[in-house]
DNA sequence: AGGTATTCACATGAAACTATTCTCTGAGTTAGG
DNA sequence: TAACTCAGAGAATAGTTTCATGTGAATACCTGT
């Protein structure tokens, strides 16, 4: 088939879907299923910035794809809604705080929310209290309420501590007359253990939990969003059941069910497929899973990438191994590669992420005499093991 | 045999360092009046 | 004299290194039987 051809074709060709952001995770429905209570409880918090009183502070807990990020959106896009039409001024900000270079750090963080309020702040070069003092001035030109949402608050107090919380909870003292309300959005239920006892009072004035869906809610869930996004007819009977199945098994993760159903359909669609049926599910798992890691990777530094090579290296020989010997073999691979050798303790640290990440499953055991180390085994698949491989030879430049 | 002490091979933490990217400041330089 | 250039001081950040301390249990070493 000639390309030209193909193009024709593939206009020609009626699509699978009908709406195909319904299923993108930035999707926001009209109703949130399943999760009546939480609705109504984040909007009696929040209800009294309509007032322009501050509301108490509010923090959410619940594990991924539990519904968190999307109630809220869902409440402020509501409340947001009235303000506007009763003129209220009532500003709301999200800010997903995981973004990488965009607000995981404490100066980037009050950078972004500069940019919320149309002011551009130079990425370095300036001092952290100077940016403060600028957002300061920005807050208090009028009078009005500040929502903040902080979305995944754990990423960044996990990296860079609990100091930044402290002062965004003061902030309001410093205020003449602007407030700021804090939501913060967790998928760590235990996150506020472990934070400074000041900042956990005032931070979680107010505590909602989201428990996670279970496979019939996932099931109507993905019904909704199918009937949406897909032409009618399309999805087999039987895929939806099982996708949901699927999710369930992960702590009933709503938004992975839907991630797995839109690459399915992807997948449907590019193989030239009339239907989605369950071997395009099955296939979808697995890709998501491989683009999961092959993303992680390849986002990674050389050295990082260098420290997962040794370890496909070794991996075919032997189930298990440890640490020292992944520092041999990466140690003559950068020699190999002409690479200067860190050092045992960064390569320590670098492991651990591996196992983060999930690529590896890392045990910390004692062999007695013989020292304490980690046992590390490989926790991806084979055949993602041989891509992962030449996609790193390439990146390395090797042979 | 039973109990204690050692010892290995790392793990884990904290602090400090390095390279890079960026701003701001003020001295020196240039061009126009 | 105003505008411009450009070096140097200071910041933020990611990735490391250095130094210090921690640690679980297999083994070595006793001790008394």
């Amino acid at each position: 088939m000639k390309i030209d051809s193909f193009f024709e074709n593939y206009l020609k060709q009626d699509s699978l879907f009908k709406d195909k952001s319904v299923l993108l995770s930035s999707f926001v429905p009209e109703e949130v299923l399943y999760r009546e209570e939480q609705l109504q409880e984040v909007a009696n918090v929040l209800a009294p910035s309509l007032r322009l009183e501050k509301p108490s502070n509010l923090f959410l807990y619940g594990k991924t794809g539990s519904g968190k990020t999307l109630s809220v959106k869902h409440v402020l896009k509501m409340m947001q809604a009235v303000a506007e039409n009763n003129n209220i001024k009532c500003k709301i900000i999200y800010i997903n705080c995981k973004l990488k270079r965009v607000a995981d750090t404490e100066y980037r963080l009050v950078a972004q929310l500069i940019k919320e309020f149309g002011e551009e702040i130079p990425p370095t070069g300036l001092p952290t209290d100077e940016v403060y003092n600028i957002f300061y001035g920005l807050l208090d030109q009028q009078t009005r309420v500040v929502l903040l949402v902080l979305d995944e608050i754990d990423q960044l107090t996990k990296k860079i501590g609990d100091e930044i919380l402290y002062n965004l909870t003061r902030i309001n003292s410093e205020l003449k007359r602007s407030q700021i309300c804090l939501i913060g959005i967790s998928n760590n239920l235990v996150f506020a253990e472990n934070l400074d006892p000041r900042v956990k009072s005032s931070l979680s004035e107010e505590e909602i939990i989201f428990p996670p869906y279970n496979a019939l809610q996932i099931q109507e869930i993905l019904k909704k969003r199918a009937e949406k996004s897909f032409s009618s007819g399309v999805v087999q009977p039987g895929v939806i059941e099982k996708c949901a199945a699927y999710a369930a098994r992960e702590h009933g993760d709503a938004r992975r069910a839907i991630d797995l159903l839109r690459v399915a359909g992807e997948i449907a669609e590019r193989s030239g497929s009339k239907i989605v049926e369950i071997q395009h599910l099955d296939e979808a798992e697995k890709k998501v899973e491989s683009d999961k890691i092959i993303n992680a990777t390849t986002s990674q530094p050389k050295q990082f990438q260098s420290v997962l090579y040794s370890i496909l290296l070794i991996s075919p020989q032997k189930k298990v191994f440890f640490t020292g010997e992944i520092y041999d073999v990466y140690s003559t691979i950068c020699k190999k590669i002409k690479q200067n050798i860190l050092t045992q303790r960064r390569i320590s640290d670098v492991l651990a992420e591996l196992d983060m990440l999930g690529i590896i499953n890392a045990r910390i055991i004692s062999k007695g005499r013989y020292g304490r180390t980690r046992e590390i085994s490989i926790s991806i698949e084979e055949k993602i093991v041989v891509k992962l491989k030449e996609l790193l030879e390439k990146s390395l430049s090797i042979q």
